[in-house]
DNA sequence: ATCCTCCGTGTAATCGATTCCACAAGGAGG
DNA sequence: CCTCCTTGTGGAATCGATTACACGGAGGAT
């Protein structure tokens, strides 16, 4: 019933506990004969140390926790999977806490984790510092923000820089004739919320072209609020000629708004979204996006995060995300060949 | 630097340690003013209770293991979050691993989990059963497949029967006019790769239809492999005129593979995809198909295993799948009004 | 031959909680 | 007034590892 211990392996390689810790850790001052008749033991009686015994003591749990705000969201979704694999690269596991863009939830999550005494902390924050956050934050917990962060509190962030992408973006839309530019805005207590609505301002600016109240929406990363703030446009006695998402989810509840009027995409209004997954291969049409490096970003964040841990420094890292063209905004990016002739099957 | 402890809370209180713990533990013999008293230097403290140290002593972590075979997919990123949700409701932490269809990793995973002492583990196995899966089933870990399982392992199992919606994909088929369909289908080494194939071909035979072996691709779960399989499905000097996918990853890999040989779906083959996921409904076209209460699935499953490290029963569950009829094998599904004269808007 | 180092090992303290057991105080019942 | 419970409390053992410290013996230097 009760497990295998450290006792029953010492007892029987015939040594003491402190032997057959010595021997499993690779302490130097355990001879060769020892080690062996140890490795023996654990082997034929199948030991595994238990990891909750080992935390208490070393005080360390070789644990990362990650915050993420939504893993429904593709975007999050690929950036968890390559933080767990940097993080098992380097001998850590990782616990991801869901906080579905609701502060409460990221706090619990954050919470859980440093009652669970894990070693560090990787966090995307919902919101502008929730109250458990700021804690963990001035607690010492080593912390890395990654994607999202919260200005004014002193720990590293890792995340791209839209800005070049967005003015790409914006240089597309121009090049296509579209004048009329509006925004889905994320979360105004969100960093990238904000950025982005920036970034296309700005871009915007260089083209002498507004962007008025009336053509920022405000979203909150959910596909509901994007077909909210969508109807909200298309309503408009002057409608825009294209809506930007600032992420993927809200692109698609521009999509489907657009849809349900019996409207289409490009020909009736164009579409771009912040964030590119898989998946915008295959809308239809393909939709516009700019690409985030996601699986760098997320490797660089464990990366610094461990540094923090094992006592390097841990910096702050920025990549830069790129705009990819598909045919969401009108036809500029008909690189296939003009028409296949396609080849027309019977069906019975 | 070393944080507060229950040691701190007992002097600031002005009692015991024992007094701390039984107060905190809602233990009935103490009296309202020590309680009183704890609580009060708990706040102000800010204690928290160490949980590594309290899973050391009480032998449970309150945490529950999900060793699912690929995050990236979203039938199993539904999973998760159903799964954690659900947890959270009872009481209980989830660590997820993520397999990545590898056996090796999944073994990992589940080694890691298992060290952690964690109480009960949920999984989905990659395969027919790797060395560490069988360990732990045989080392009396409370443990609760779903989705996929391993015969001859007395574990429950929490999944969902398609072969009744299968059934029904088959006469939608067979009603379009289809005779020739094939089927992308998953590893043989987990049942739902061999079940999957088994309704089908069962289905296929209410109506007098063969399944030859061309028309049966060898796929993965994975993008790629739909891609080659399906692939070889058009090199056929009789190709098929539909493509079941035994998954959304295989079905997004087809519908590639099909454009870039310039044809159409339906016109030139249909598809059709088990797992339904909100994408589908924005692909072009949309795909039709088998949808599982994947939500209803995590729940039930939590509450098995829980339901197992609580000493109740915990007993299998099996849920109906449902067809979803789209637009991806042809035109009946034409339920939308027959053409809502799209407004066309002018385009500067 | 004596002393001093190392080296390998074991004993016991430690991590921070929970919980068994002993015990004191107070109330009820005889 | 004496016993017997009940109730609240504290001391100390415990969980399973790591690790500081002590110690015995071998080998080298003097």
């Amino acid at each position: 019933m009760a497990s295998i211990g450290i006792k029953d392996v010492a007892a029987a390689a015939g040594v003491s506990v402190a032997t057959v810790s010595r021997a499993l850790n690779g302490h130097p001052s355990v001879s060769a004969a020892a080690r062996e008749r140890v490795l023996a033991a654990v082997e034929t009686l199948g030991y595994r140390p238990n990891a909750v015994a080992r935390s208490l003591r070393t005080d360390q749990t070789r644990t990362l926790g990650l915050v993420i705000s939504d893993v429904m969201n593709p975007y999050f979704t690929e950036l968890a999977r390559s933080v767990e694999e940097e993080a098992r690269a380097l001998g850590y596991s990782v616990i991801i806490g869901n906080a579905d863009e609701r502060p409460d939830l990221q706090d619990h999550h954050v919470t859980t984790l440093l009652d669970r005494r894990i070693d560090g902390l990787l966090v995307s924050p919902t919101d502008g510092g929730s109250p458990g956050m700021l804690a963990a934050a001035r607690a010492g917990t080593p912390m890395v923000f990654v994607d999202r962060w919260i200005p004014g509190v002193d720990v590293p962030v890792v995340r791209s820089d839209g800005r070049a992408a967005v003015r790409d973006l914006v240089a597309h839309l121009h090049g296509l004739g579209h004048r009329r530019l509006a925004i889905i805005a994320g979360p105004a207590a969100t960093t990238t919320g904000r950025e982005r609505v920036d970034a296309f301002r700005e871009a915007l600016g260089a083209y002498g072209l507004p962007l008025p109240d009336a053509y920022i929406g405000q979203g909150d990363f959910q596909v509901e609020s994007g077909r909210r703030v969508t109807e909200g446009f298309l309503d408009l006695p002057e409608p825009p000629d294209v809506v930007f998402a600032a992420d993927n989810l809200m692109a698609l509840g521009a999509l489907d708004a657009v849809r349900a009027r019996g409207l289409r995409v490009p020909e009736d209004i164009a579409l771009a979204a912040f964030d590119d997954i898989r998946w915008f291969v295959h809308t239809d049409p393909p939709v516009t996006a700019i690409a985030q490096p996601t699986g760098d970003l997320g490797r660089a964040a464990v990366r610094a995060l461990v540094d923090r841990i094992e006592g390097r420094t841990g910096e702050s890292v920025t990549l830069p995300a790129r705009l990819v063209v598909r045919r969401s905004c009108g036809e500029a990016a008909l690189r296939q060949p003009p028409s296949p002739s396609p080849v027309r099957r019977s069906t019975p």
